[in-house]
DNA sequence: TAGATTGTTAATCGATTAACAATC
DNA sequence: TAGATTGTTAATCGATTAACAATC
């Protein structure tokens, strides 16, 4: 029984095999190699194979992955296979966006609660949540069993969302204000920064291959 | 004259340094350490000197960085410093929000037309943009000088929509359509999939203290 | 058996961090 | 000068890829 350290990069491409594979599944596929996945996925068939074996033996040496056989296992290991209760902080338009979204359901990650600081929101409904003020925000994480919370208000409110979420013991955030959040060790903190992706993409507009034309002496 | 590579990873950390020096600067704040910017962006120093001595040399000794001639110099380095016309397609609950956003105007990237597959969203208004036909996409690339485009259709058409935007020249693409996406070498693809940000999450849920992370007998 | 593909070790590659001379 | 902090080289650390024996 050794506790090998699994890498977040390892961790962060889980979900993307396991995305790809319900594709699989629903097209009645029952097989697949590392080789097809890594073609498919745009990643080397050799990671693929090393990134599974951290966790078990999941192939079959000459033959491949089973579909089902796999996604069960992923699942497993992200720790899908039971519900995961999730908070949205910030019903402004992509908070919104998001309660409408709900591809998470059938991943086992579910938003079963919204909250908003401006309380002349509170009632609103979103997607059948009745939006509620912070207050009542402690109370719903243990009544609900929440780990995880969803960040979705203005860059300067977000630490204080954060502290509140940790305060009422969410061990989870996913934070989509564009500021670095800090949050004590045992906090894990995913950030989806897409106003950073866009502005990074600036960089390689007009330069080939990545290769920046020689710009210092 | 030598055409240095810059990771990918340096690249992405550019606009996280660009958004914290911005708070500074408004808060009249001249001058800033590799030190500084290491405790409130939770990254080591001499990662961020290296980072930024790719580019030049911008920094003092003894002294730091001047706040105001570090922006001017990253917005240089990102091609911020002229504005990029963007393309959003896919005017559901998420490309909505993402056009009502408007934060990244003041970082020189606009969103400048919309686009939807579905006919009889034609002419509807988002934030003062006309929803297009995709039949328009090509012309107006062209015309308005467009240079990426966003996605933000379902999974199933996102591959679809990017054929097309690089058939009209697009070279780079911010994709939030939980799939991997194709396209010819000299386009960059960045992925905002907060999906799958979420679903890692749930990896590190029952952790205790976060002593997963390192120590090992 | 012959062909295919895994699991795993070793080799390579790349990114981060430490250390320190240069110098403001 | 004394103190601070950069720019940069060298050391370390980690992640990816190649190679191949095991075996279905």
């Amino acid at each position: 029984m050794k506790p090998i350290k699994i890498s977040e990069a390892v961790v962060r491409r889980l979900p993307i095999y396991l995305r790809f594979l319900n594709e699989l599944s629903l097209s009645n596929i029952q097989t697949v190699s590392s080789q097809e996945l890594g073609e498919k996925l745009d990643l080397n068939p050799a990671q693929i194979r090393k990134d599974l074996a951290y966790f078990g033996e999941f192939g079959r040496k000459g033959v491949g992955y089973n579909v089902d056989y796999l996604i069960e296992k992923i699942r497993q290991i992200l720790k899908l296979d039971k519900t995961m209760n999730v908070a949205l902080v910030g019903t402004g338009n992509l908070g919104r966006a998001l309660c409408n979204y709900n591809t998470y359901i059938k991943d086992n990650m579910k938003i079963v609660a919204v909250f908003d600081a401006d309380t002349s929101k509170k009632g609103t409904l979103i997607n059948r949540l009745t939006v509620q003020p912070m207050q009542e925000l402690t109370d719903s994480v243990k009544q609900l069993d929440i780990s995880v919370g969803i960040i979705t208000v203005p860059a300067a409110e977000a630490q204080n969302v954060a502290d509140q979420f940790v305060a009422a013991g969410i061990r989870g955030i996913l934070n989509f204000a564009p500021v670095v959040l800090k949050a004590s060790p045992g906090v894990r903190i995913h950030n989806a920064d897409f106003t950073a992706e866009l502005l990074s993409l600036a960089y390689y507009m007009d330069t080939i291959n990545g290769t920046k034309e020689g710009n210092e002496a």
